[in-house]
Parts: C-alpha cells; sequence; structure tokens
DNA sequence: TCTGGGGTCCTAGGACCC
DNA sequence: TCTGGGGTCCTAGGACCC
C-alpha cells in the first residue's frame, strides 16, 4: 500500500503560521519577480484566480475582493518542508520526497490504516502548523487520486481507496486529464480517440496506447486498474541541478550576463557539493523576452575531462559556451545553467591526465569556502567572476520575513 | 509596463561501428 | 543508373510533474 501526504496549499499555509492575521482571507503567492500565483488559498480558489496566472493581469480585481499578493519565500517554504518530512520519515521509515509539500510512504499494514493516517495529520499539524492530506491505495497514480479527493473534503482530509466500487466509482467521475501523467497535449489526442474519464483509459486496449503514446502512458494504465508499474524510489539521487532567473530589466553585453551566470554557477556547484556529487558537464542558456519578436534562445553543452565539483571550472566552461551563444544585438529576458551527467564523488571516473595532488587541492579548496561561508555567512567569499547581489534584478516587493532561517527574522512575540 | 523555477523520463534520429 | 544489413551510443527535444 502506498500513502501519500499532500500540503494543503502549502506556500499559504507556511505564510499563515507567522502571520494569523492572513487565515480567512484570499491569499496569493506569486512566482519570482511577482509574476505568476503559484499558490492560493481556498479563498483566492473560490474567486476564481487561476494557477499560474500572470499577476498584472488579475491585481486589480484581486485586491478589490481584498486579496493579499505575497512574493516567494523559498527559504521559509524550504525549512517549513525539512520539518513536514521529518516526521513524516519519523512515522513511516521509508518515505520518498515527491515534491517541496508532498512525498509518498510505502506501509505493509493496511488494517491500521485508518489510525496511522489520521495520526500523520495530526502530528503535522500540531507540530507546524500546517494541514495536510492524505491519500491510500494500492498504486501511486490511484494514491494521487485518492489525495484529490481528500483534499476535497471539508474535514478529515483523508481518503483511503481500496474497495473495487469505491475506485471504479472515483475513475468513473474523474476527467482523463486529471490523471497523475496525462498533460494537456495527450488530453487532447485521447480525447479524439474517445476516451474521456480515467474508467475510460483503463479500460482502453493496452497494445494501443502503447503503441499512441509510450510506454509512460501504458504503465499509468496499468496503475489506474491496480497494478504497481511506478516504483518507488528511496533516495534517488539528483540527475542534474538548474540555477535560472528571469531578470525584471532586460540584460545586455556579454560582461555583464556573464558575472550574473557565474553566480548561477557558484550556486549551482555549491548544492552539488552538499550531496557528495560531482557533475560532467554544463549547459548554459540564455533568451530574450519570450511574449516578444524577435524572439532568441539558445544553449550549449560543455563536458568536462573529468567530473568535478569546483566553482571554477564550471565558471570557465559557462564562459566558453555563453561565448559560442551570445549575440550582441540582443537584450536578454532569462539566462541560466545546468550541471549534468552527476555522479556519486566516491564512484567517478577519473582523468589519466589529472594528477591526484591538483585534484586534491581543489577539492580542499572548495572546502575551506564552504566552511568560510558556513561560518561567516553565504557569500562572505565568492570567485571574482561573480557579480555579488543578484537579488537587484529581480524583484520580491511583497516578501515576507524569513521567519525560521535568519536570526535578524525571527518572529517576537510582543 | 508586467508573463517562474526546478526537475524527470522517453523517443526519434544522427553518428558511428563492423 | 545502380550502392546491405545489423548494431550501439549519444543528443535534442518533447512530454510530463510540482
Amino acid at each position: 500500500m502506498y500513502l501519500l501526504i499532500d500540503c494543503d496549499n502549502f506556500f499559504v499555509s507556511c505564510e499563515r503560521v507567522f502571520r494569523p492575521c492572513l487565515k480567512d482571507r484570499p491569499v496569493v503567492v506569486l512566482s519570482n519577480n511577482d509574476g505568476c500565483v503559484v499558490a492560493r488559498s481556498y479563498e483566492a480558489k473560490a474567486l476564481g484566480v487561476p494557477m499560474c496566472a500572470p499577476y498584472f493581469k488579475i491585481e486589480k480585481t484581486f485586491k478589490a475582493a481584498g486579496g493579499i499578493a505575497l512574493s516567494s519565500n523559498y527559504e521559509l517554504y524550504a525549512d517549513i518542508s525539512k520539518r513536514v518530512m521529518r516526521l513524516i520519515a519519523d512515522c513511516f521509515g521509508k518515505i520518498e520526497i515527491y515534491s517541496i509539500d508532498e512525498a509518498f510512504a510505502e506501509i505493509d499494514d493496511r488494517e491500521d490504516l485508518p489510525r496511522l493516517t489520521l495520526q500523520i495529520r495530526n502530528t503535522i499539524l500540531k507540530q507546524t502548523g500546517i494541514s495536510v492530506s492524505v491519500g491510500a491505495a494500492a498504486t501511486k497514480t490511484l494514491c494521487k487520486i485518492a489525495g484529490e479527493i481528500a483534499k476535497k473534503q471539508t474535514v478529515g482530509k483523508i481518503c483511503i481507496l481500496t474497495e473495487p466500487d469505491n475506485i471504479a466509482a472515483a475513475l468513473q467521475k474523474l476527467d482523463v486529464g486529471d490523471v497523475w501523467g496525462i498533460g494537456r497535449k495527450l488530453v487532447k489526442k485521447l480525447n479524439f480517440m474517445g476516451i474521456f474519464t480515467a474508467a475510460e483509459l483503463a479500460a482502453a486496449p493496452h497494445a494501443l496506447i502503447r503503441q499512441s503514446f509510450g510506454i509512460l502512458t501504458e504503465k499509468t494504465l496499468q496503475e489506474l486498474n491496480g497494478i504497481p508499474c511506478i516504483g518507488f524510489e528511496d533516495t534517488p539521487r539528483q540527475k542534474s541541478i538548474l540555477c535560472s532567473r528571469s531578470f525584471e530589466t532586460e540584460i545586455n553585453g556579454f560582461e555583464n550576463l556573464k558575472k550574473i551566470i557565474a553566480e548561477f554557477v557558484d550556486n549551482a556547484c555549491l548544492r552539488l557539493r552538499e550531496q557528495n556529487g560531482l557533475a560532467g558537464g554544463i549547459v548554459v542558456f540564455i533568451a530574450t523576452n519570450r511574449f516578444h519578436e524577435p524572439y532568441y534562445n539558445n544553449s550549449k553543452l560543455i563536458g568536462l575531462p573529468e567530473a568535478s565539483c569546483h566553482t571554477a571550472k564550471f565558471t570557465k566552461a559557462m564562459t566558453e559556451g555563453l561565448k559560442s551563444i551570445y549575440r550582441p544585438e540582443f537584450y536578454y529576458k532569462r539566462a541560466g545553467i545546468m550541471l549534468v551527467g552527476i555522479e556519486d564523488a566516491g564512484a567517478a571516473q577519473k582523468d589519466f591526465l589529472i594528477s591526484e595532488t591538483e585534484r586534491t587541492k581543489e577539492t580542499e579548496l572548495m572546502k575551506a569556502v564552504d566552511a568560510v561561508n558556513r561560518k561567516l555567512g553565504r557569500k562572505t567569499l565568492y570567485f571574482g567572476a561573480q557579480e555579488a547581489g543578484i537579488r537587484h534584478y529581480i524583484k520580491r516587493e511583497h516578501k515576507s520575513p524569513s521567519y525560521t532561517t535568519s536570526w535578524n527574522d525571527l518572529p517576537q512575540v510582543h
């Protein structure tokens, strides 16, 4: 049996933990640059604010209805997420953290389900202030459906989907597009074939689905029928690390762009070292505003002779890549890098031509830099190629304090 | 005026091999 | 004019997720 534990309106809930005055009001959280709506309270959903709506399009009517918009505060959300995940792990042992606000757990004892689901929900609510929905079923895909049903309940927020009659009824009522793994493009094709509900997909011929949509959709079909095909991944190793931003004002000039992207490289390399990994290459990409013509976007992959986690090596590779795709006539709205080919530091293949002494020197240098930054604060030490203070290029006008991760932002009780 | 960021997996097709 | 058959590996791009 699988369980899905999913935080309700997660980003909004995090904000409300420290600002109870936001309760019962329509609240949305915005993406970087205060661009799009990425989280909504129930009250905001009731106002008809769609997910991913550009904020400037809804701002007037939303404010008029008494709504409050907040910039995203990822430090806060990441920290609260950590606390929630720890509680889930304490309760179930093996868990798969699926995203910042949800996790799967695997359990053997289905008799105990009603007690366990209630217990985890109460524990998380009591110890973090976050409300979660809990779904339980025999496959992960059915579990997601159970989770959605749980979410719609006004009290309880728990759905155990194990009885064949209940499963059949749930699938009958569910649009095929609301099934986990069926996106916008597939819905169109499925509708064209006469498949409109989850039940109809579950009953479709395997061979036809396999041939028209590939193996992923066939697995989804099987999972709807209660046959587990999507495995449980205990601690999946990250395969790529991405750092990218859109800028409030567009950026021109090779050197300007390079400095900012070097900052992305530093952030990504730090994350890489934190998980004790090495990356084999780096992709650098730049793009003009995609809502205006002419649109230019390009990317370049630069491989390293040997997998590394050394910021300077990736900065050099990034610069080389950027040179090959940079065009001076454009103003760039978005840029980023991706570290790829990530391996465990212990298991990586070494380059015959790089001496062990040199390798050690580099490792020790990065260790020292990280140690200083841990002790004295992020970006105390950084490479000269970087532009310190990328924040200037990004708009976050309504950000709440980092209550749990910054001494200066500790909440005060009067 | 304004439109996010971070991931995964699969597939087709090209390059290359004998 | 005509020009085989059987493989592997890699990459870009497309689909999906939150």
